[in-house]
RNA sequence: CGCGGGGUAGAGCAGUUUGGUAGCUCGUCGGGCUCAUAACCCGGAGGUCGUAGGUUCAAGUCCUACCCCCGCAACCA
């Protein structure tokens, strides 16, 4: 018997400074699906993940709670793992770059680069904020200040290695050219070329001397390696490569998928490959980029404090109907949207309705009619054909469009059957059969049929759902492992007759989509429907939505309130997070190709001098009447990014619930400008 | 003219490579059925395919110009 064939896929490691959101449980079930498929095609099938542990926004976020990075990342990584175990993410390794054997082998390579002349040391240029201990590229500056903090900052020269990028850039640009299959989806492709290689790299800065959280470069200690070669090593570092005990790195390198999301897909598809070239080793066969799950129309992001928990969301769901959702919602590659409804609406018509209620009503059937026990099946005729046709169909149907990563796809084809078999049983109306002699000859084809295309279904979505099948399998009263199993779908008719049915639980409960709304929902996601009326251009409309739902400002306050009655009173301790100062509108202007934001320059007494702001006021204030006005801000809202503006704070104001009036809440004379309100 | 993606029914999307009756899911309206988880099945309404020109017997699809949205630009899946 020929060996199995190997396939090694990854998720990319993800970086720990706060817990996982719903976007990367998405990337992670995906590439356990995948790796669950191809286990079921028999393949001997490796599935990296980790987290990416070193940096500077970990050493700080360490420090401010006063623990050390390490122990920081070790509390985060303890929930990581268990939300995948919560989701049925089952990796076969879990690599964190704080590993020994990983920082071994960084240094290795960061040796090798260095004597082979393609790392070489130089001095970084950059701009250096003092309090916020940090070097920033001129374009991540904002106004010419730092982004952090919004002070100046000033132009700095330190040591640093440099890896020579540049010098493989044209090698690179040929592998891509040649290798059709290598960066997925194509579009991103011509990205990589056109915006990054063909107008040249310039070398990557590989350490850095300001930074101590990470891995020190060995012949020179006072530099930490920096990000890429660190992070993206992992991928070799996790099997073992360049050690003693390199077996699985000789029996899974190349990797066959990097699974990433689209805005690392540059790293994966230039740098990577680049070091991997250096090193004299073979590049990852494939690297897909995966779109995001947006939320009203906004990408997922803790800073703008919109991100969906995804543990939140597996207690209160089964990981198979999330899992489902994620795989089925959208396209792979491109971004889809998230949202409560959408996902209740999927569990309840897809899982509920379709699949769930179909097996509960085809059990239900044999055992009124058949004593309980699966009826030998007859002769088919053409109704019969059709089905049994097509569920001997799907199977290849969904190995194309897992094979091409295509997992909505794949379960669109697997949906297709379970919508034939409900339409078969109306077609053929069991109720009726049962009640005549010839009938009851044909009702026993019938059913016969319908419980193996149940199997059929069971069998196939065991990588998207590893619970589910289970449940069917027991209901069907099937037992025999060889039924369960991807080459039992070759023919059709294979669970034998007088197997006993035995009606179980739902498999997926009908859920109150309204009163579960109601009850989870965190923002209120109905607004903007009342008063989005007479939207002019939709898209418009769909950007504002979201930015007033992120921020709810101005005439959004009401429902913001509402939102609050639901968790009942909040303690002293709650308000006091709210930092409340009074600020000055220095400047006002109007937000191009927006008719609700001002974007407003306050300041906030001399220690915070000018502060960017933007609200949802101008059809209620014009930007001549808000300047030199005093107003309300809470002044340590995390900031968010509204029209592709920063906005630091957000501006009171009182709104009547029955007209649209909206009035600034401001303080009486003599307050100084910054003052704190308690 | 930085680069990339996008604008198709109330919502979310496919279709554009290769021009030929505009499709799917949800919602909505009407009907059917009673095995089933108020589930299932059938049918209807709802679209000037971002705008304006052009090519063509024929344009969502090809060409030109423009408008709008989103993302990226060296640590966000």
């Amino acid at each position: 018997m020929a060996e199995k064939q190997k396939f090694y896929i990854t998720t990319p490691i993800y970086y720990p400074s706060d817990n996982l959101h719903i976007g990367h449980a998405y990337c992670s079930v995906a590439t356990d699906t995948m790796a669950r498929f191809k286990k079921q095609q028999g393949f001997d099938t490796y599935f990296l993940t980790g987290t990416d542990e070193h940096g500077q926004k970990i050493e700080r976020k360490a420090e401010a709670k006063g623990v050390t990075p390490q122990a920081y990342v070790d509390e985060i990584v303890k929930g990581i793992k268990e939300l995948w175990k919560l989701m049925d993410v089952e990796y076969d390794d879990f690599i964190r770059t704080s590993d020994d054997r990983h920082a071994l082998v960084v240094q290795k390579i960061f040796r090798q680069l260095y004597e082979q002349g393609d790392i070489y040391k130089g001095s970084y240029e950059g701009w250096y904020c003092t309090p916020c201990e940090s070097f920033f590229t001129e374009l991540q500056l904002k106004d010419g200040c730092c982004p952090d903090c919004g002070r100046p900052v000033e132009k700095t020269s330190e040591e640093a290695y440099f890896f020579k990028l540049n010098k493989y850039q044209d090698w690179l640009i040929e592998y891509i050219e040649t290798h059709p299959d290598f960066i997925q989806p194509v579009s991103r492709k011509n990205e990589m070329l056109n915006n990054f290689l063909r107008p040249g790299l310039s070398d990557l800065c590989v350490s850095r001397t300001s930074i101590k959280w990470g891995i020190p470069v060995d012949f020179d200690p006072k530099h930490t390696v920096y990000v890429w070669l660190d992070a993206l090593t992992n991928y070799i570092s996790a099997l073992g490569y360049d050690t003693d005990h390199d077996e699985l790195y000789q029996k899974y390198w190349p990797a066959d998928i990097h699974l990433v999301g689209k805005e690392i897909i540059r790293f994966h598809t230039i740098i990577w490959p680049i070091i991997l070239h250096a090193l004299g080793l073979p590049l990852p066969k494939q690297v897909f980029g995966h779109g995001w799950l947006v939320l009203d129309g906004m990408k997922m992001s803790k800073s703008l404090g919109n991100v969906v928990d995804p543990v939140a969301l597996s207690n209160r769901y089964s990981s198979d109907a999330i899992r489902y959702f994620l795989m089925r919602e959208m396209p792979f590659g491109t971004d889809g949207q998230f949202s409560y409804e959408d996902l209740l609406t999927r569990i309840n018509a897809d899982l509920a309705n379709d699949l769930g209620n179909l097996v509960s009503r085809t059990v239900a059937m044999v055992e009124k009619y058949f004593d309980a026990m699966v009826p030998a099946c007859g002769e088919f005729n053409d109704i019969d054909k059709a089905l049994t046709d097509l569920a001997l169909v799907t199977p290849g149907k969904v190995k194309a469009h897992m094979d091409e990563l295509q997992f909505s796809l794949a379960l669109g084809d697997i949906w297709q059957l379970i919508g034939e078999c409900n339409r078969y049983i109306d077609l053929n109306a069991p109720w009726v059969l049962c009640k005549s002699e010839e009938g009851q000859e044909r009702l026993k084809t019938v059913m016969y049929v319908l419980c193996e295309c149940i199997r059929f279904v069971a069998v196939m979505i065991v990588p998207t759902m590893p619970r589910t099948p289970a449940k069917i399998y027991e209901q069907l009263g099937v037992t025999d492992a060889a039924l369960m199993v991807w080459e039992s779908l070759d023919a059709f008719g294979k669970l034998s007759a007088g197997t006993k049915v035995q009606k179980g639980e739902a498999l997926f409960p009908r859920i109150d989509i309204k009163k579960e709304l109601a009850d989870i929902v965190p923002t209120p996601k109905a607004e903007g429907a009342a008063e989005g009326k007479k939207e002019d251009a939709k898209n418009a409309d769909k950007a504002k939505r979201s930015q007033d739902s992120k921020q709810a400002e101005g005439p959004k306050k009401a429902e913001a309130h509402k939102d609050e009655e639901a968790g009942g009173p909040i303690s002293i301790d709650d308000f006091a997070k709210v930092e409340l100062r009074v600020a000055r509108v220095l400047e006002a202007e109007k937000v191009e190709g927006s008719d609700k934001l001002l974007k407003l320059t306050v300041a906030l007494g001399a220690d915070d001098p000018q502060r960017t702001v933007v609200s949802g006021i101008a059809k209620h204030y014009t930007p001549e009447n808000m300047v030199g006005r005093q107003v309300v801000l809470v002044s340590n809202l995390k900031p968010a990014k509204l029209r592709g503006i920063r906005s630091e704070g957000m501006i009171l104001c009182a709104s009547n619930a029955a007209d649209d009036v909206l009035k600034l809440v401001t303080v009486q004379e003599g307050m100084e400008d910054g003052a704190y309100i308690r």
